[in-house]
DNA sequence: GCCACGGCTGAACACACGTTTAGCGTAGTG
DNA sequence: CACTACGCTAAACGTGTGTTCAGCCGTGGC
């Protein structure tokens, strides 16, 4: 994505607008606006990748590419500090993200490797916490893997939808800078929920503790 | 949606069969189809509605009405046990809920007010919580509903697209029961989370605090 | 008994979209 | 220069889908 248009192939340009196309106007989007977008004609898409849907699998190969790569750039940073400095590095990859976002309410098949990748990562990070002795130690590690990636990802969709980070949010935003303003306004408490939990003391927990007791599982 | 198919006039029945289709198949089901589960004509669901915009208007309308009966319902259990017992009572509304993911997932208006209801009842249980001193005081009460209705939004789309609990669900099941084992499966973590926390100390919390005390927002 | 009327149907229409196909232009090759 | 191969285009085709339309059928009123 950050290759000029004019230097790629037509293939490439195709896979390019692709992705731009389907991240800003989901799945949905036709094969001739990308073509269009890409300068060429309906055809040479098909041409190319033989359908829509071989396009699309392309995009999400592509795509996890990139995230991959990203990823393992990122692993640098650690400290805390450091990991609230990414956060501004969002934009930046708005594109990739937007379509991931739509593969994740599509639910496609790129979603499904992603949110995964997510919680193994998170997984790792917090085993790694563990041991660093930062984050505390779990009772159901797996659980709480998914539990800090479905916060991730449902703080996603609701930025997607707009209209989720309560009132007054303008709906003409962009879906990328409505999500750096969830963020933005969603990571104290966010931060605060991960340092102090939500309650007092441990009755609701106990009270779990105890029905799961009584019957294990429905 | 607890009323037999026989009774209601054709209508309704169509109205019904709608909010049913798009909650299994999103909202591209055909109108024929729709009429075909409500036992009409495709040109009739046409005659009623106007359109199938508006057909799902009117299911949007349902849906809602629906759910604020339910929640009005729901205000009396209070106590932590019943809470967790509330939980089994899920998949009696599984259609219900389908229809409003399939609503989240498309970005529709429906979604915006659930999300904002959520949220809004969130901030109300958790003042309630705080001065009832179950739950802990927050710096920022809005942004921490935001984060408890993200945990569930998120949760709720990772059972809908299945391979998020991790490794090992068969993807075969209905979304209504991944949910419900997605929920189990998460249960002990959640509340692990609200209870303790997840950090050990307050480090990341104090770092963003600094942070964002250097250039008022970006 | 008859008529009008509203619910309802099946066929037809209009349109958007993915895909196919015939052919054009140009670069490389003998 | 002739020829082939390939990237590419424009138009056409087939299909799935929302919507319209002309008419049927049973019911209630006169």
């Amino acid at each position: 994505m950050n290759v000029r248009s004019e230097d790629l192939t037509a293939r490439a340009r195709i896979r390019d607008a692709a992705v731009a196309r389907f991240g800003r106007d989901g799945f949905r989007a036709p094969v001739r606006a990308i073509a269009e977008d890409a300068g060429v004609s309906a055809g040479l898409v098909i041409h190319h990748f033989g359908s829509k849907d071989a396009l699309r699998a392309e995009c999400d190969h592509h795509v996890l590419t990139v995230v991959r790569e990203q990823k393992s750039r990122a692993i640098a940073y650690a400290s805390p500090a450091e990991t609230i400095g990414m956060l501004s590095t969002v934009q930046e990859y708005a594109p990739l993200f937007a379509y991931i976002v739509r593969s994740l309410l599509d639910g496609g098949a790129l979603a499904g490797h992603f949110v995964d990748g997510l919680v193994d990562d998170a997984a790792d990070y917090l085993q790694a916490g563990e041991e660093a002795g930062t984050v505390r130690p779990s009772a159901d590690p797996a659980g709480r893997a998914r539990q800090v990636v479905a916060l991730q990802v449902g703080l996603i969709v609701m930025a997607q939808l707009g209209a989720a980070a309560g009132h007054g949010v303008a709906p003409t935003e962009s879906p990328a800078e409505a999500m750096v303003q969830l963020y933005e306004r969603s990571m104290l408490a966010g931060l605060e929920l991960y340092t102090h939990g939500l309650f007092t003391d441990t009755s609701y927990l106990d009270a779990y503790l105890e029905y799961r007791q009584k019957d294990g599982k429905s």
